[in-house]
DNA sequence: CAAAGATTTCTGTTTTTTCAGAAATTAAGA
DNA sequence: TCTTAATTTCTGAAAAAACAGAAATCTTTG
């Protein structure tokens, strides 16, 4: 696939950014090669169109597969594997978001959940420290709580929330 | 500064949570340092209650100057300098989404619209990416402008709102 | 079941990031 | 102003991450 120079500009953006929070520059290409991509794409394409070597190639692919963000198709006739983005940028947020909250803020919380029960009962920790790592626990578990209610909600429901924006306050009773 | 073992476990595992997200690891292990701790403390006690040289320690506590997570205060008679973490979760949070989002959102939306005045004229540019790009571009927006909005609500409102949950989706109107 | 096609895993190199120690700079006090 | 304390910046070594190419494995098809 030929890249005109603002695809490629694109790209080569996304993945800085991807560097930045954590993500691996490649995959972050490969997302975005395949989000701008029309039609699904086989990894010998992402190869060429990024230069990139083909086991890098795969190696991101499984990633965004494990991380649902990306589809598997099928051509007829041609046993490789195409792969295609999700479009829907509400469903991909949330779905990122998912992903780092399984992988990364739940072993977290579970770390935090045993030390504030061993902080509970070690001698030698002073007071100010034990209530302030419960105090972050509980901060944890409440703003955990709250994504895992809002994300359950309907597309077209948050869509609104957002457009309301900071007039949702107004339903807020005050007291 | 002794460390009791359950401050070391939360410090050590913040220090990898930090890497996974992107921040370095003496940079986040110094900051939980600084959250445990009743008092202020100064660079020297940092660096033998952690470990680490005190370069580090003085270019950690730097970056964590620079992100507004820790305030400098001083001690009578006494030259060094001396810090603390802010305690209050609310506020760290909200200051390191504003510090990320300015950081990294502010720039990549700028990026982007440039993008998107170049696609317009890219004749090269398949009708699809172009709209991609549009769409990337205005859910960036919106979400960015959504938050600056909700980032200005007073805390005790977020703290409502949050615990209303998904019930706030009561006052969209439907249809 | 062999041969070719497609994909994944392994291995070593390159690149990037982290970080200690030394040197340099800045600031305070005599 | 000179001395000493405190902090920051610089430099190179060590550790970690990214990545290409080769080898191995798995899959399909004749």
């Amino acid at each position: 696939m030929k890249l005109s120079p603002s695809m490629e500009r694109y790209i080569l953006h996304w993945g800085e950014m991807g560097s930045r929070w954590g993500v691996n520059k490649s995959v972050a290409q490969v997302h975005a090669l395949l989000y701008l991509s029309g039609d699904p794409l086989n990894a010998d394409e992402i190869v060429e169109t990024l230069g990139i070597a083909r086991s890098n190639v795969s190696t991101s692919l499984k990633e965004l597969q494990s991380w649902d963000l990306i589809e598997l198709s099928h051509v007829m006739g041609d046993r490789r594997d195409y792969f295609e983005a999700k479009t829907d940028l509400w469903e991909m947020l949330l779905t990122i978001i998912e992903g780092r909250k399984r992988r990364e803020i739940d072993p977290t919380l579970s770390v935090m959940r045993k030390l504030v029960i061993e902080a509970r009962e070690d001698p030698d920790l002073p007071k100010t420290a034990r209530k302030r790592m419960e105090k972050m626990l509980d901060f944890m578990e409440s703003t955990s709580g709250w994504y895992d209610q809002m994300s359950r909600l309907p597309k077209p429901v948050l869509t609104k929330l957002m457009k309301m924006g900071s007039k949702v306050s107004k339903f807020v009773k005050k007291g």
